[in-house]
DNA sequence: CATACGATG
DNA sequence: CATCCTATG
């Protein structure tokens, strides 16, 4: 089973540049977790809403091109799932207009699973927006907590706006205490994986140094490679055993970020 | 003496195009007379503002990005000027603050010139701005009076948002009583040249058909020709007499207008 | 369709 | 630097 999630900065501009075409066709992952989509389905091509091979989710701002997220489902591989729900709320959220949580949950056996597609808030807009990242993060860590509670197996991809450990970003003296390096943002990282939560690419490459998945566009920081790894998979226990691998997609162009994309074998 | 005026649709667009330079360097014309530069001074470069050898005036209008003019001299022309004065301010002008005149005044020999470049108001944002556009026409022409009957010669050049007559526009029939060929318009334009005003291309070309400055964007009407003739000089009798030719500019792209040129035997 | 703006990242 | 927005033509 392969999964991408991918922060697309605009879902249209990167369907326009062919780049998000080129990533499904080149990867046919079975899961597409999208953020930053900015717009709705109302205004979207028939290859981001009908499209042949997928189901494809949307969760949309109330404010016009702001933010979003997305979920695209291989429809063979949804033809297997029975009671599939796609959910777009979690409770206690603050930013719950900002269309920043694209659920599925499914049975697939006697397992069930969740499937979240989130990008967390940046937080640097002002004092209220800050604290309202802060929030967002308990109130996500808490619902992944109950889930897996529940017995479900779950898998949280997204932009998460924050560089875990100075492993994980480029400049980190220079940005120390900065939006999205910040010591409570990177103590929230702590608190998930002592929680039991595993960052999937870094628990499989404890030591891969200059790794990135963002890159400022201003500073043209791609070029050389200036980056932050602020996209993640975070799953439980159980889900991590059986993932296979896991790559950010360098390569990839047409956002401010790079894919990331893990296989599980299930 | 070489005149154009252009309605430019951006100064900075123009001149990122590299169509602004073309025309400058293929016509090399004494006076330059522009219309929607659509920025201010400083936000201009320095092509546009230390030319080496064009002085170069702009209006802008207060709201940003919004309407403006200007006026550029050669160099070489104005070392003859006496008493050069660059004016903004016409008498009982509405939209004062939207940057539409920009206004040589200067001596050559025993003659004082007025040299305008205007943009008239599009007027069909309101019933409001509808009637600022038939206020403008009247203090424009009021104050050409006043100077042609001070003994000026006058030379008023730009855009000025109306079609003349049913030669002067594509499609007659489908825009008659539409902002741009409305009656009242139009009636203003029969005052002025029945006040002795010369539209100095059309007296040159009284049968020339088909022959247009604006192309609508939208429907791409360019292409096909589907046009209306706006741009205009307009000039005294005196200055008439001077003419040797005019013509539009039609193959000059990177606007929705093109320029209109005339040669003055001075 | 195209040039501007302003908010956001 | 790049995505959206809206106003304007």
């Amino acid at each position: 089973m392969k999964l991408i999630t991918w922060n697309v900065n605009g879902i249209r501009a990167v369907e326009r540049k062919g780049e998000l075409q080129k990533l499904v066709e080149a990867e046919q992952p079975d899961f597409l977790l999208l953020q930053e989509i900015k717009g709705t389905r109302e205004q979207f091509s028939k290859f981001l809403t009908e499209h042949a091979d997928y189901e494809q989710y949307y969760h949309s701002a109330e404010k016009k091109g702001y933010a979003g997220s997305g979920l695209w489902v291989r429809k063979s591989v949804s033809a297997k799932f029975k009671g599939a729900e796609f959910h777009t709320d979690v409770p206690h959220m603050p930013n719950a207009d900002e269309g920043r949580v694209a659920w599925l949950s499914f049975r697939l056996g006697r397992q069930t699973w969740d499937l979240m597609s989130i990008y967390f808030p940046n937080g640097g807009k002002s004092e209220q927006a800050w604290r309202e990242k802060l929030e967002f993060y308990d109130c996500i860590h808490a619902h992944m907590n109950l889930l897996r509670d529940a017995g479900h197996r779950v898998v949280v991809g997204g932009d998460m706006n924050v560089a875990h450990n100075e492993i994980d970003i480029a400049r980190p003296k220079e940005n120390d205490g900065k939006i999205g390096f910040h010591p409570d943002e990177r103590a929230w990282m702590d608190r998930v994986v002592g929680d039991g939560w595993r960052d999937v690419w870094r628990a499989l490459h404890p030591d891969a140094v200059e790794v990135y998945s963002y890159w400022d566009m201003v500073t043209r920081a791609r070029d050389r490679n200036v980056g932050w790894r602020i996209d993640y998979f975070l799953t439980c226990e159980k889900t991590f055993k059986r993932i296979v691998d896991a790559d950010y997609l360098d390569a990839q162009m047409g956002s401010d970020h790079c894919p990331l994309r893990m296989n599980l074998d299930v």
